[in-house]
DNA sequence: TTTTAATATTTGTTGTGAACAAATATTGTT
DNA sequence: AACAATATTTGTTCACAACAAATATTAAAA
């Protein structure tokens, strides 16, 4: 049981270590953009969404934030004209938040640059076999 | 190739999302402690160094953090006494940081805590061929 | 129908951390 | 002694987290 929980502990280890690893190669690979991880969660979740607005509490929930920051969050990427901000019409509590235009076109552009920066990662590193067991271990580890 | 990039691409958003979700109970089971996890970080590398004391400078090379802010992070701690920091006798530019008696105390009931917080992932989730596969493949990435 | 409760978002405040430039102190080199 | 290299600190600005409290709108109850 011993032995169980240590490799177990090196597992965890590693998959944060791995994680922030990665986050440093999207961080770099935003920075043109001027746009953060967080904000790029926000367009990722706009974006599959489109062209449907989401309101602030959908959003809320989807990207684990809590509620008082999504607000601020939104603030920043309205200002860049990134997304679209207004009440709902249906329910006038609700804010219905969308892509602008130019915010659809940034999204696409830093998907592309980070295939870029994590080409290595897409190609060369893992064979399809381990990104099939990485990708159904990661599902096991959620559930 | 197409399919190639998709199913990596899929292991790697899982991976974020994943990272993210343990980071989380994490940061949970760290809240108790009043330390965060960029501190707990510090605390690691010291008590694997204890009792010999590790540069500032060291510090920020191992923790992938520039340089201007280990001082503030450590400023944190020293505040809380959990850490000592004094001029290295040897060479008077260098700081000597090192964990306080509170501090070992204060780091050994975060591992113990994270333990827990982390309970079902190290016991239940994974059988142990997962958790060695899981750290293959992390290795092979970081590679 | 007025009151009350629930929902959705915003505002204020404080603390933490990231990024960059610049200052200081100490040591090593020419 | 002058200069460069090393190690840390300070200043500034921004992003984000956490918590409490305020506001507006809608739904439900009396």
């Amino acid at each position: 049981m011993g032995d169980i929980t240590h490799i177990h502990a090196l597992a965890y280890f590693n998959l944060l270590k791995t994680s922030g690893w990665i986050e440093s190669r999207v961080k770099e690979a935003l920075k043109p953009f001027g746009i953060t991880h967080a904000q790029l969660n926000v367009l990722h979740i706009l974006s599959e969404n489109d062209p449907e607005p989401v309101s602030a509490n959908d959003l809320k929930e989807r990207i684990l934030v809590s509620s008082p920051d999504v607000t601020r969050l939104l603030d920043r990427l309205v200002k860049k004209e990134l997304v679209h901000r207004e009440t709902c019409p249906n329910n006038r509590r609700k804010m219905d938040i969308s892509l602008t235009g130019n915010g659809k076109k940034i999204f696409g552009s830093t998907q592309k640059a980070m295939k870029d920066a994590l080409g290595d990662f897409f190609k060369d590193k893992l064979t399809v076999e381990e990104a099939k067991e990485l990708r159904k271990i990661m599902h096991k580890i959620r559930e």
